[in-house]
DNA sequence: GTGAAAGCGCTAACAC
DNA sequence: GTGTTAGCGCTTTCAC
């Protein structure tokens, strides 16, 4: 019946033999209709295939009712739970999520512009992201509602764990195994070409410095290996540690995946984990718990969730708490650390009762 | 200078003293602009801090320029390569994202719903979600563009690959290393509550079948079988098949992370692997390289770059090619795979170059 | 309870 | 090149 191609609320409304206000209210539910006419209408909306128009009715009410994600690396498994927690609320709230993900922080800038520079959406979240001054004045110019995940921006809502006390918390962990050469491995902080500009690990690195001051062992920065992200090259890194004349008995890396690397460099290097070796990741992934590593956990998916229900709050125009939202941090003692041996009784009890896995390592692939 | 909040096209029209047609032409970059009138008028934008509403212009111009891939369990490592795959081309081509991601069915009709009810988007991507004849119909009548990725759909055009063929390839790799007693380790095929209807574990099995059938090795359905996915119930059901009286000496996983479940279980059952035990897995995630894992390697990034290639080709009306794309497989022999021993010599051969990982799985969390 | 009409902010077709 | 105008399809007063 339509005289176009499609179907309008106008079309609806001629053949239930309403006024276009009418079917409206069907549509969106509204209470003050009475039911005979709700079925009537609803039928013909069937019949004749009608679909309402999101973008009209968005336009129309002002608002999209669509949120954007701007989220680093997204196939690393921390990148995905922390999507995968605010994807979980913000469709409870019956807002529909774009996602950008961004691997160059030449992508970074695209989107950053494309959210800043149109009316797009109500609201974003960025993950991880480090914005510089101007995009946070843009962000600020355009009014567009912004809260950050895993990383602390100034005048922004935002949602992160503490890093340092993390990599203090790691560190002291072996301590308290009785390590004393303690290795690190982790990311370089250059702001450079391709990076875009966390600083987690950086600060988890002070944390690792902090605990060893404390606990009276001077810094030896033969220890701290430092490259750009991958586990390929921590492992990279690792292998020179591990092959120092007086090598450590302890790695702390900053990640999870990381640890993998320094996994793998260990087996290479035939040093049994946690035997002759422990190694201590941070947080918490899933193949950490399968492959038994020891890690500093942090709520990787809660975070997600927090980011998304304090954007939502903030939407509505509810008070959101501080400005700063901290998440724990907390230590899981797997199979990947041990009591440094000296006594080796000591060793036993705490590896004995937990199972083991013999793995070989890639080949070329 | 705007009369009412939000600054518009007509209020920067009027402050550059322009028509409102001037300023849509500089804003989305057509040609016939004077350079002076454009400088003019991207001054005034600036200056009145303009954002071009895109619900406007989308509802003007008829199109969203937006799409939606609906996904199960994001969080797995093979779901979300496939979505990132997705959305480079997507962003590439100008199109927002909106990601739904689906883990129960209830989740997965309401987001059917939502997209074949309301006019939302310009076309959608699902992956690995088998659709019911009568989402179909919706999707036909409502004249939602679909492509389908990692899931057969009829009349829909869709990337996948030959799970059969994948699974006969696993086996006959295991067979070909001498391997008689194979176990199967996948998923239930049961269509019941929480399932969201994926077979492609199933096919893999009947291409294990095939291959033992060619190989004229009777079948044995205590080596086979099957449980809800997840690597703790692979685990539980590999723990299962290697305290049977006469256990397998090789087992297939229908999925890389149900053969990290193998693995765990092969080493708390002091089975090495690949000494006393071979495990071939299927997808190639990223922790399989780790790990060192045998597997049948699936193109799992590619499949999101065919399927949001396909439906961009789709809108833009061009010929998608054959309704059916098949994606190649690969086997990747790695590490946890060898010869069935019989001969140590020969065996040695194999497993000599490879580097070994020794590690501890997981205790308790 | 329901209809009519005024926008929402933009694009595109058409004149000049 | 540029201004004018008619929609795009809906929500939402405001009368009745």
């Amino acid at each position: 019946m339509p005289p176009s191609g499609r179907v309008t609320i106008a079309d609806v409304a001629a053949a239930s033999g309403v006024g276009v206000g009418t079917v409206s209210r069907v549509i969106n539910g509204a209470a003050n209709v009475r039911e005979s006419t709700r079925r009537t209408v609803l039928a013909v909306i069937k019949q004749l295939g009608y679909r309402p128009s999101y973008l009209a009715a968005s336009l129309s009410r002002g608002t999209p009712r669509t949120i954007a994600i701007l989220v680093p690396h997204l196939t690393t498994p921390s990148a995905v739970m922390r999507l995968a927690g605010a994807l979980t609320v913000l469709d409870e709230q019956g807002y529909d999520t774009v996602v950008c993900n961004v691997d160059t922080p030449g992508q970074c800038n695209h989107h950053l512009n494309a959210l800043t520079s149109r009316y797009r959406v109500d609201g974003v979240i960025v993950v991880s992201l480090r914005l510089s001054r101007q995009w946070l004045a843009s962000f600020r110019r355009a009014m567009v509602p912004l809260v950050a995940v895993d990383v602390a921006v100034a005048g922004v809502p935002h949602t992160v764990i503490d890093n340092v006390a993390g990599g203090r918390m790691a560190t002291e962990h072996l301590l308290s195994l009785g390590h004393r050469r303690i290795g690190f491995v982790g990311d370089t902080r250059s702001r450079g070409e391709g990076d875009l500009g966390s600083t987690s690990s950086h600060e988890r690195l002070h944390g690792y410095r902090r605990a060893l001051q404390q606990a009276g062992i001077g810094y030896d920065a033969s220890l701290v290996r430092r490259g750009p992200h991958g586990e390929a090259n921590a492992e990279a890194l690792a292998t020179k540690l591990l092959s120092l004349p007086d090598p450590p008995s302890a790695v702390f890396a900053a990640s999870d995946r990381q640890a993998m690397g320094v996994l793998v460099a260990a087996d290479r290097a035939a040093r049994p984990v946690p035997g002759e070796l422990s190694v201590m990741g941070f947080d918490d992934i899933e193949s950490a718990k399968l492959l038994g590593l020891s890690t500093v956990r942090q709520p990787l998916e809660d975070s997600g969730i927090e980011g998304a229900r304090r954007l939502c709050a903030l939407l509505r125009g509810e008070p959101i708490g501080p400005l700063c939202q901290r998440l724990p941090l907390e230590v899981v003692h797997r199979s990947t650390t041990a009591r440094l041996r000296r006594s080796d009784r000591r060793r036993q009890v705490l590896t004995s009762e937990m199972p083991r896995i013999r793995q070989v390592s890639a080949g070329r692939t």
